[in-house]
DNA sequence: CGGTCTGTTGAAGGATTTCAACACTCGTGG
DNA sequence: CCACGAGTGTTGAAATCCTTCAACAGACCG
């Protein structure tokens, strides 16, 4: 269980202090597109990823997704702030079989206030996250589908790919409706999209899974 | 230039500690539409508002702009994080004459770490913003246009409506291009569904000013 | 081995952008 | 003080991107 050591946010403890913060958490598994937590709920935890993939999810009343985030392991989601009827803004679900370690919040926050650097240092992550997700409203408002694809291909490619034989190799499961929930866009609309970059040598693809062949033609797509 | 207790996240602070913070940062007035900090500059400073409105936008390569936030009095904006060749995501600009509060970076990362309860408060606001952030994601990616400017108008009355003979008056320029900058779409697009609006009673408006009449009419639009 | 999930493709319809023209307001300088 | 020009707001019509509806093929699972 001191697999916390790989949370970039208590990189910053001790050994004792890490052992000490270690038996706040309790971990758990949970199985392919099971739900960790979902919208609306009381939020009461915090989650680090330990092993496997997570996806964030938000659902609208007719049903519509919107894919909001993909964690790998290291990554902390749940909620931060304990403000009263507080609830978790998105749905939790295992991507892939996955290992979720949780503390309360109320003892995450004593945390927070006896180690200010695990202060700091979420800080730093979640501004960093905030930042990204400006892009991303960016990146919607401004392109055409085609380049919102582009530009979420090369960040999952960042953030899970590795080298194959077929390319930079995303570490995931994809499907073309995952795509379309994070581009906003339809299940139809990515696949004609993914046909095309297929067709024009920018990527190898399958059956749930994605492989990067021409980062630098993405990027222009994605730019222009 | 004690108005720093206005600021949410000195309030934990007692008069002492907030008197020896208060001499790290300076002060700066902007006149309207005066650039404050510019897109990918190095980013040295963290900002506060005092007075007046600030805005955030992002530019792209071809001079499209996107309006992420405005900012008033209280509101921090700037860089949080010093990792290196850090530079600013997004340009802030007086929206109206305004004033500025400063602190240099590395200074303020000495104050966090200083006093824990302002790490916990900044950490609060920020993932509040995430949250707003994501959010607007949902909205921009599932609803038509018509629904994103109901719902933006309803934020706005949140956050800077005020009562008036016209009924709920936003306090800060609002023009048909600011609208289209933060609802991803074009003036015309904008100017259109203002005029079914207003035709509607939902609003009243003119030359760069809006007042909400009807929030439960909006707040239909807005969640269909 | 059937059923469900995923991916593909076509065609019609709709929402939004783009291009264009014009009215109005405000501030500034002659 | 007035006139001009820049900035703002409005409206129309064509073009375009994207969605939606529909049908179907293949893959994986029990």
């Amino acid at each position: 269980m001191e697999k916390l050591g790989m949370v970039p946010f208590f990189q910053v403890l001790s050994a004792d202090d890490l052992r000490q913060v270690n038996r706040k958490f309790s971990a758990r598994h949970y199985r392919r597109n099971e739900t960790i937590y979902m919208q609306d709920e009381a939020a009461t935890m915090l989650r680090v990823v330990v092993a496997g993939k997570v996806r964030l999810v938000r659902h609208t009343l007719e049903g519509k997704d919107i894919l909001l985030d993909m964690l790998k392991p290291g990554d902390y989601f749940g909620s931060l702030s304990t403000g009263k009827n507080n609830v978790y803004p998105e749905t939790a679900i295992a991507h892939t079989d996955a290992c979720v370690l949780s503390i309360r919040l109320s003892e995450f926050r004593t945390i927070l206030n006896t180690f200010p650097q695990v202060a700091v240092s979420v800080l730093d992550i979640t501004a960093n996250r905030l930042r990204a997700s400006r892009e991303k409203i960016q990146r919607l408002t401004t392109l055409p589908v085609e380049g919102r694809i582009a530009s979420i291909l090369l960040s999952l490619a960042d953030k899970f790919g590795e080298q194959s034989e077929h390319g930079l190799l995303l570490q995931l499961p994809l499907s073309r409706k995952d795509l379309a929930d994070m581009a906003g866009t339809s299940t139809e609309t990515a696949s004609r999209i993914m046909s095309q970059f297929q067709e024009d040598g920018l990527i190898t693809s399958g059956r749930q899974w994605v492989a990067v062949n021409d980062k630098a033609g993405l990027e222009e797509i994605s730019s222009e």
